[in-house]
RNA sequence: GGUACCAUAGCUCAGUUGGUAGAGCAAUGGACUGAAAAUCCAUGUGUCCCUGGUUCGAUUCCAGGUGGUACCA
């Protein structure tokens, strides 16, 4: 029997999690969660977290699996989920994978190249470095160690030059020789389910969320945070907002604008990044049945 | 009811000594291979409230209307 994972992705908001727990009763599975912000425990409200109720009745991984001290990326969640995958497929036909973490989604399904983790201290040097000197002396490194990438890259975007120079640095080699760009093939079949609504909808939704969010202590859980406000994992869209306030520079109605101001444009990146995917087949939340139909058909075909 | 002021982009407003307009915010489109809820790039949005008048030409000046705000009754 040829297993399956069933991606149900979308811009945040959008109603994903409701239909997953739907979907996933339907064929009796658990959820895999492709959520960069959700595998942290340390963060609930901001990250709209399932409800309990939703975690008793499904079960689910990625959930608050990992702490913002840990340090996850596309790389482990690619190689954590594939690990989980091949145990669950020992019973299941059928795995969902929820999420809206564009890259995380990509990694999984199509898989990313091989480079080894960044040493922190080789990051802060860089980036100290960058600081003191000026992008254009980084430039001008990666030039040197990484001609090829260097035509490549978005010169202006000075967090992908960063990267690219520690790359060099820590492994002695040009970037562009290690990124080999192929999609590496999965033993298992992927059925690519998108949710979308009217663009206003899906705007009102964020909006009316993030109030709610703030209404069941938001600013309280950014507040228990605010001494880890550098991490990484922190650089968080509802969480930055009301550090910004915290610190004193914003207040506290501007920060929630701009939560949800920052919310809508992330919605918009990833409907910018999932609408390239041509194997996805978009619907609205509340096409429950059509859903589970398109799957099953799917899942028929590709037997 | 009277008087004054205002009416321009989704919002707040600027401006045109008469030649059909521009800022901020919001918004829109895009890029993306171990920081990705990150990071980066690009782009404007218009019956200038309506109807007349003056004028070669009115969003701009004049009159009337409509709506809003303030004050007086």
């Amino acid at each position: 029997m040829p297993k399956t994972l069933i991606v149900l992705l979308g811009p945040t908001g959008v109603g994903k999690t409701d239909l997953s727990i739907k979907i996933a009763q339907h064929f009796n599975t658990v959820i895999s969660s492709s959520d960069s912000r959700q595998v942290y425990r340390e963060m609930s409200i901001g990250t709209a977290v399932p409800e309990k109720e939703q975690l008793e009745a499904i079960k689910h991984h990625f959930i608050h699996s990992h702490s913002i001290h840990d340090y996850f990326s596309s790389w482990e969640c690619e190689q954590q989920t594939l690990e989980l995958l091949s145990n669950l497929y020992i019973e299941k036909d059928e795995v969902l994978l929820v999420g809206g973490s564009m890259m995380y989604i990509d990694a999984i399904c199509n898989g990313i190249d091989e480079i080894p983790t960044i040493d922190p201290e080789l990051r802060n040097e860089v980036v100290e470095r960058t600081k003191n000197e000026g992008v254009e002396s980084l430039r001008m490194q990666l030039k040197q160690l990484d001609p090829v990438f260097y035509n490549q890259v978005d010169l202006k975007n000075t967090k992908r030059v960063i990267h690219a120079v520690e790359i060099c640095l820590m492994t002695g080699k040009p970037y562009s020789e290690l990124r080999t760009n192929t999609r590496k093939k999965r033993d298992f079949n992927i059925i690519k389910v998108g949710l979308n609504r009217d663009r206003a909808e899906l705007y009102e939704r964020i909006n009316l969320r993030v109030d709610l969010m703030m209404k069941e202590g938001l600013l309280k859980e950014a507040q228990a945070l605010f001494e880890y406000r550098h991490y990484n994992s922190l650089n968080t869209v509802g969480y930055k907002e009301l550090f910004e306030y915290l610190a004193g520079n914003i207040s506290l109605d501007e920060a929630v604008e701009l939560i949800k101001r920052n919310s809508r444009r992330y919605a918009k990146r990833q409907l910018s990044w999932f609408n390239r995917d041509k194997e996805i087949e978009w619907f609205h939340p509340n096409q429950e049945e059509d859903v589970i139909r398109y799957i099953e058909d799917k899942i028929k075909k590709e037997a």
